[in-house]
DNA sequence: TGTTGACTTAGAGTGTACTCTAAGCGCTAT
DNA sequence: ATAGCGCTTAGAGTACACTCTAAGTCAACA
């Protein structure tokens, strides 16, 4: 169960980013300003943590930061913002269903050399530098 | 048939890049200093377009231009590398596999919420930020 | 002949996402 | 008490891959 009132540090180690970067999300308004105690210490509050999870998550979604930052607007603006939200995650389909047709063509490709590589004479030239110079 | 001996406008609308590339290509020894007319300017070899042509097929491989730089030594220095190639090959094939995990698993993700916020009822809470905020 | 337009250079600027520095404060452990 | 650690700030630095600026040269075309 996660504490509440965390300071940045134990924050920081929660989510396996550096302080810096806690800041940072700060400084470009991607968290809100958070709550310091009377030393003038971070203190983040259970709302920051559930903004933490929302950032982290979405970003191993591939939304940039820009993205999630719109996102979060999005969401506040609620009901009305729907269509922007779907707009913004076809988008991110679109982009993903490109990557994987790309990287599956790289991966036979790729592996294809490295084969060649691996089975060719001691002394001919790496196959893999001639296929990436021959390749279309 | 490409011609030989071509200028810096000619090359760059050919690799759809920009003279800067391929001047800042030439800067950080990704191709090595391209000969001069007696105006002063870039005349591209056919070696230079080889050279180029290896270092967009590469990068559509995802290499990173460091990469790229280390590919071609070790195309310079041949026979004895091999196993450095390889290497490189290997890891970038890790890189590959996490990749389309990754994004397979994304890809069902975001298309599960799209397709639960496209049927979902006007007046309800947008579901893909709140998939977003709940998925782990 | 004059004016585009493509080229040259060195060096500065861009965007993304951090990452660190310097100077300083305040709690805790020895 | 004093050393050390984690925190504070504003602002600078990093890596990647470009991208542009300013000031100037040169060849071709009207």
């Amino acid at each position: 169960m996660s504490l509440t009132n965390q300071s940045i540090g134990r924050v920081a180690e929660q989510f396996n980013v550096s302080p810096y970067t806690l800041r940072y999300y700060e400084k470009i308004g991607l968290l809100p300003p958070v709550s310091k105690d009377s030393g003038g210490r971070r203190v983040y509050s259970q709302r920051d943590i559930e903004r933490l999870h929302f950032i982290k998550r979405a970003q191993r979604m591939h939304f940039s930061l820009k993205e999630i930052g719109e996102l979060i607007s999005l969401d506040k603006a609620q009901l009305v913002e729907k269509p922007q939200v779907q707009e913004l995650v076809i988008e991110k389909l679109n982009d993903i269903e490109e990557s994987l047709k790309d990287l599956k063509l790289l991966q036979n490709e790729l592996t294809a050399m490295l084969s060649a590589c691996l089975s060719s004479n001691e002394d001919d030239q790496c196959p893999i530098i001639e296929g990436i110079k021959e390749t279309d």
